[in-house]
DNA sequence: CAAATCCCTACTTATACAATCGGGTTTATC
DNA sequence: GATAAACCCGATTGTATAAGTAGGGATTTG
């Protein structure tokens, strides 16, 4: 599997967020500074997540963003989703509504593709960004470089 | 998930293989007809599929392709793989040696990549080509429209 | 040797993605 | 109520991949 380093970076701010103080908000620049993300392109990235429900934003001086739920009750396939769209096959990423690829292909074909397809969301159901956060900091722990959250 | 054309295709072929007598050869140009797929195209696809020893060749006047084992030991996620180039992470597909991605991962997304991707390989390893052949013939004899093979 | 068939390499075009830019609007503070 | 910090949004550009094209070369059989 590939992710686009849209969904990196998405993933790597909410691990971001879900490591700061509850309940504080975090501010796109920094977090684009020390996770070397372009700043627009973060911008545009929160705004997703935020439509999404995953993260909610404060505006005007002091503001910033914060997640809208605890990070246990963020499964991963949310957010990847958030920024790929829909990993079943039914519906075409991003509101694209050309005439389904499901009819061109054959039954078994259509079958294997959905059920690798609930496959895979299954297995990123079993991770919340919760686990992702706690292992993130227990490999910087660990010692491996990881210089990038909270200096 | 989504299936590139060229894998489809593959896809198809194969399942026309399996569904031709054993021990004889089909060629490019009538599969290629039977199932509106372009016949450059096509040849391009089954010499990957042979190059990775899934089918075999005979050249010359009454030569074609043929399955190069049983389609029960064909793995579903062996004739993608072929295509697609290898699902889960460490290489990069088609040969491509860049600067690993792996480096540029957090630890957390990286295990959620790695776990997930091995996810998508077992659910393609539980089907062969023999399964996808078998299930498409019982649809097509359900009466579902599926004019591709054998008129 | 001629015809049928696969074999190989390179080229072309269209689309998606990553990233940037430029300019707004809203809100909080002083 | 002016200013600054942050969010909001559309247009644009460069690059990679997908999908298909083109044309000739190599082999085998009648």
């Amino acid at each position: 599997m590939r992710l686009s380093k849209k969904t990196e970076y998405a993933l790597k701010a909410l691990i971001y967020a879900a490591r700061h103080p509850e309940g504080t908000t975090f501010q796109i620049k920094e977090l684009a500074e020390r996770n070397g993300i372009p700043k627009k392109f973060l911008e545009l990235i929160l705004l997703e997540l935020k439509n999404a429900g995953i993260v909610q934003s404060r505006r005007g001086v002091g503001g910033g963003y914060l997640l809208a739920r605890h990070p246990e009750a963020v499964r991963s396939s949310e957010i990847i989703e958030a920024i790929e769209g829909p990993v079943v096959p039914p519906k075409v990423p991003k509101g694209r509504e050309r005439r389904l690829p499901r009819e061109e292909l054959s039954p078994a074909v259509f079958r294997l593709v959905r059920e690798t397809s609930e496959a895979i969301e299954a297995a990123l159901n079993r991770w919340t960004l919760a686990d992702l956060a706690r292992e993130e900091q227990e490999a910087a722990e660990r010692g491996q470089r990881n210089p990038m959250y909270f200096i």
